[in-house]
DNA sequence: TACCAGGTAAAAA
DNA sequence: TTTTTACATGGT
């Protein structure tokens, strides 16, 4: 093992705090990836040939600096600063804040959650298939109950590597998951349906049919009509695939029922809106539509619109 | 024990 | 084209 320190300058303003916090609070004790006493740690796909990194922030969002630990068997400086960019881009580090705070000053109640989560970047996950396997795995469920299945996921089919005493699952690969099986994937709490929706989308990648990652390059308009060909993937799901997988700045989930009540509720709207309202009253929002589901969501899990929420 | 939860596909109107 | 309905599990 040994370990290379690697620097990293983020866009201002960024809050490393904030930006960990709200990635690995859907996570928490899986093992896929942890922040803890101010240190993001996760383990990097197998391409990186890296373990672990450790990432810690020089608190201040308005000069942020970066400092990645990578560690690693036989690590090379190359590889190190490879796994130290790529933690750079699951924080999106370089992600510019300031065009959607711009938009937000005119808008009251968004303008104090922005001034509450200053600094916040949009988090991604480090693959599409990630991405779609926690979407799909958390259509239409409490968010206690998806982070149950994702964890059941994660421990059953990712490959374990055991650092200082604790155990880090890297994410299943498409082959781990098209292996399982649907009663494999139904013991991680996976109700039929779902099971066979990620079981056709992993042998499809496995077989050579799908390339997801191919889908990064394309107009969204064009990755939203594709994604959606895959059975099991409605709009909810593409949206929140163009902001998490693709950091796209412009999407909205618009049949959201979590976003539609926390928008109904801070706008005083006297009923939840539907997704049609939602999807013409997001359009104020309009080119960061994606910073606007961003922020909202993260004051949501982290309990800034007066009600805490649900475990 | 009910009822609900950060939807989707397929049937029916 | 828009509106129902079946699906099917963990948490409270």
């Amino acid at each position: 093992m040994n370990t290379q320190t690697i620097k990293l300058l983020p866009t201002a303003p960024f809050d490393l705090n904030l930006t960990a916090s709200y990635q690995a609070s859907y996570l928490q004790e899986d093992g896929l990836e942890s922040y803890k006493n101010g240190v993001y740690a996760r383990l990097m796909p197998r391409k990186y040939r890296t373990l672990l990194v450790r990432t810690t922030g020089n608190g201040i969002p308005d000069q942020p600096e970066m400092s990645v630990e990578v560690i690693g068997k036989e690590l090379s400086l190359k590889s190190a600063q490879d796994a130290a960019n790529e933690v750079g881009r699951l924080l999106g580090i370089g992600d510019d804040v300031r065009g959607f705070y711009r938009i937000a000053s005119k808008d009251p109640q968004l303008s104090i959650l922005c001034d509450r989560l200053y600094g916040l970047h949009s988090p991604r996950s480090p693959s599409i298939l990630e991405a779609l396997v926690t979407a799909i795995a958390g259509q239409k469920i409490a968010a206690a109950a998806a982070r149950a299945v994702r964890a059941a996921l994660v421990q059953e089919y990712g490959l374990p590597i055991t650092w200082e005493n604790i155990t880090f699952h890297a994410f299943p690969s498409a082959e781990a998951l098209a292996s399982a099986g649907v009663i494999g994937l139904r013991k991680c709490k996976l109700s039929t349906r779902k099971a066979e929706y990620i079981l056709e989308v992993a042998r499809s990648i496995h077989e050579g049919y799908l390339d997801l990652e191919g889908l990064r390059n394309l107009p969204a308009e064009e990755f939203e009509a594709q994604i959606m060909d895959l059975r099991g993937v409605g709009h909810w799901t593409a949206h929140w695939l163009l902001i998490r997988g693709l950091g796209h700045p412009n999407a909205f989930p618009a049949g959201d029922l979590a976003l539609a009540r926390i928008i109904s509720r801070i706008y005083e709207r006297d009923h939840t809106m539907s997704p049609r309202e939602l999807e013409e009253f997001s359009q104020r929002w309009a080119p960061y539509r994606s910073w606007a589901t961003l922020y909202l969501s993260a004051a949501w899990r982290l309990g800034l619109l007066g009600t805490t929420p649900k475990q």
